[in-house]
DNA sequence: TTGACCATGTCAGTATCCTGACATACTGTT
DNA sequence: AACAGTATGTCAGGATACTGACATGGTCAA
């Protein structure tokens, strides 16, 4: 064999898979998809935020990240204002309830989450976080626009 | 702060969805999608698999697996017979048109791979593969199933 | 042989996400 | 002030993947 390198992205996509997999599992008592439990992390992490903000942190279309605020603005776990003060952008944020239904779900990612990661050290750990964050550092193109993604999971 | 494992989950999600952005962007001109070219990939690996089992090594469902093989075998680039020797599974396999696509499409991908593990060192990618690889094995329910998906990509 | 069980292929319906397009509101330059 | 450029929200349409259901074919135990 000559090369390592597809085994990686191989494995890659099969880990995302699998956690996406394992963690809309752990959601469902809650009625939640994972798109949706993004949102209201990134929400919480930045109240205000504009949808087309929410859109780029969780890695979806604006116009998708609209139809998924209007889904919860009917379920009443998140509020956002008819018209905007200043400029086109709405800033949404968490009603109480929102809060709640994010503070149950964060435990069942949580746990998801310490599972996956079971069985490594902590040096193992980083240097995965470290790995990824030079896969997505090399795969950007422009990194000025990049740094605006806070981790915010 | 206290844990960092959210942030593995999170940086993950994000190598994913960059990656696959990267990758249908390599792959629009040849008119392949992503999933099809992992189709075809592993149709090289294995030929004569079923449907089934191309689904379960590309993380879809056999429903899905079977439409988009319709569409590879409209395109000329996979054959399948209409009836089964024996029992119900129909072995596909690539025809020349298949291997060429595929050819030309493999040398896309490995660019677009390379480019993403490109400033890690030799053991940086092996950490990063057996990290992932570990995240795969503690998230997964049955493992005796498991230990039928071999890494193809 | 009979029956339960499992895997595969397929049909139907639904959900989610995407691309393309347009109007609106701010920003910076001339 | 006027203009181009950029960002946001929104509407319309289509592509893709999923869940649920059913029939078929093979396997294994009673």
């Amino acid at each position: 064999m000559v090369n390592y390198q597809p085994q990686v992205g191989y494995v890659l996509k099969q880990a995302q898979s699998l956690l996406r997999l394992r963690l809309e599992e752990a959601l469902k008592p809650l009625e939640l998809t994972l798109s949706q439990y993004s949102c209201l992390h990134l929400l919480r992490r930045e109240p205000g935020i504009s949808a087309a903000a929410l859109a780029r942190g969780t890695f979806v279309t604006r116009q998708s990240m609209n139809v998924m605020l209007q889904a919860l603005l009917d379920r009443g776990l998140v509020e956002r204002p008819a018209r905007a003060e200043s400029g086109r952008a709405l800033p949404a944020a968490l009603t109480a309830a929102g809060v709640d239904a994010l503070d149950s779900a964060q435990t069942l990612v949580d746990s998801v989450e310490t599972r996956m990661l079971s069985g490594m050290t902590e040096s193992d750990r980083d240097a995965l976080a470290r790995g990824l964050a030079a896969c997505v550092e090399a795969l950007e193109v422009t990194v000025t626009h990049a740094a605006g993604g806070q981790g915010f999971w």
